[in-house]
DNA sequence: AGAGATACCTGGGAGC
DNA sequence: TGCTCCCAGGTATCTC
């Protein structure tokens, strides 16, 4: 599903594809989402630009032209598409944004987690507020070791879910969270609080590592922009414990086990992480 | 403040 | 075969 490294590479293609762009007219076909998309048709989208794209955390945020931003979050099943607005429409696309070249902007969204709003900036550059608590992007000087264990002090709950908390380092999800643990040799149980600094030197290191591996191979499967769907990228085959509950660990040849975390599958080697 | 539980949604798979 | 049940995922929101 799309994670960061995803929707890192959904903003590149839609960068690539769409900046400049023109917005000719907005197409509701199934309104219910995480947030209701009616407000989408009454937002005055047509005739504004896509001026450019960044990302925070897993959310990809289009400038328009008028100052106003698209903000977007591709949930576990969201896909986008740039393509002719005449391909017929698939069960789950909920969305069409009209160009002005006779395509459309796409989105489909199985299980309806997805966001796609209009969002006002408090000032340029800036991200829309529902963002404005996240931590430090993972891939950024900011989130280092040190950062990391300054913001686990006190912290009793399991560093797994304290991982996968926005307002600690944006957009590490269920899946790199149980990859980067075991890349750094750490338990998902232990309490964040207890990491030592070198613990917490580790996991930045392997977020960053894990991130921008993830990210390359992203891009390979997406480059015609068609399916962005992140189950085909090609980082699934590196994964290690993810979904390998049961099996031996590659490292050690202990079991792989699961266990519920923070109301979350979580897999790991009792072996390697302590 | 922080931690844990829950709702949201659909498709796929397991089990009967 | 068809039914029911459970699970997967991120985030907002609730309670404690």
């Amino acid at each position: 599903m799309p994670e960061l490294p995803e929707a890192e590479n959904i903003r590149r293609a839609l960068a690539r594809v769409l900046t400049g762009r023109k917005i000719a007219g907005v197409e509701i076909f199934s309104p219910a989402m995480r947030e209701p998309l009616t407000p989408l048709a009454a937002a005055g989208l047509e005739g504004t630009a896509f001026a450019g794209f960044r990302r925070r955390g897993r959310y990809v945020i289009a400038d328009l032209s008028d100052g106003r931003a698209l903000l977007m979050h591709f949930g576990m099943s969201g896909v986008v598409r740039v393509e002719s607005a005449k391909i017929p429409r698939r069960k789950h696309e909920h969305v069409f944004l009209h160009l002005d070249d006779g395509r459309a902007f796409r989105f489909e969204c199985t299980r309806r987690f997805s966001v796609l709003k209009v969002c006002t900036l408090p000032e340029p550059g800036g991200v829309p507020a529902e963002l404005g608590t996240f931590g430090p992007e993972p891939l950024s000087e900011a989130f280092n070791g040190d950062s990391l264990y300054r913001a686990s002090r006190g912290r009793t709950g399991c560093v797994k879910p304290f991982l996968m908390n926005n307002c600690v380092v944006a957009g590490i999800g269920n899946i790199y969270a149980t990859e980067i643990l075991f890349a750094a040799g750490v338990s998902p149980l232990r309490p964040a609080g207890e990491l030592s600094q070198r613990e917490c030197v580790l996991i930045a290191a392997e977020s960053k590592r894990i991130l921008a591996r993830a990210i390359e191979l992203g891009g390979s499967s997406i480059s015609d922009f068609r399916n962005v769907d992140g189950r085909e990228g090609k980082f699934a085959q590196e994964l290690e414990v993810y979904g390998r509950a049961g099996l031996p660990c590659g490292k050690c040849g202990s079991m792989i086990v699961s266990q519920r975390i923070g109301g979350r599958t979580s897999a790991f080697c009792p072996g390697c992480q302590k």
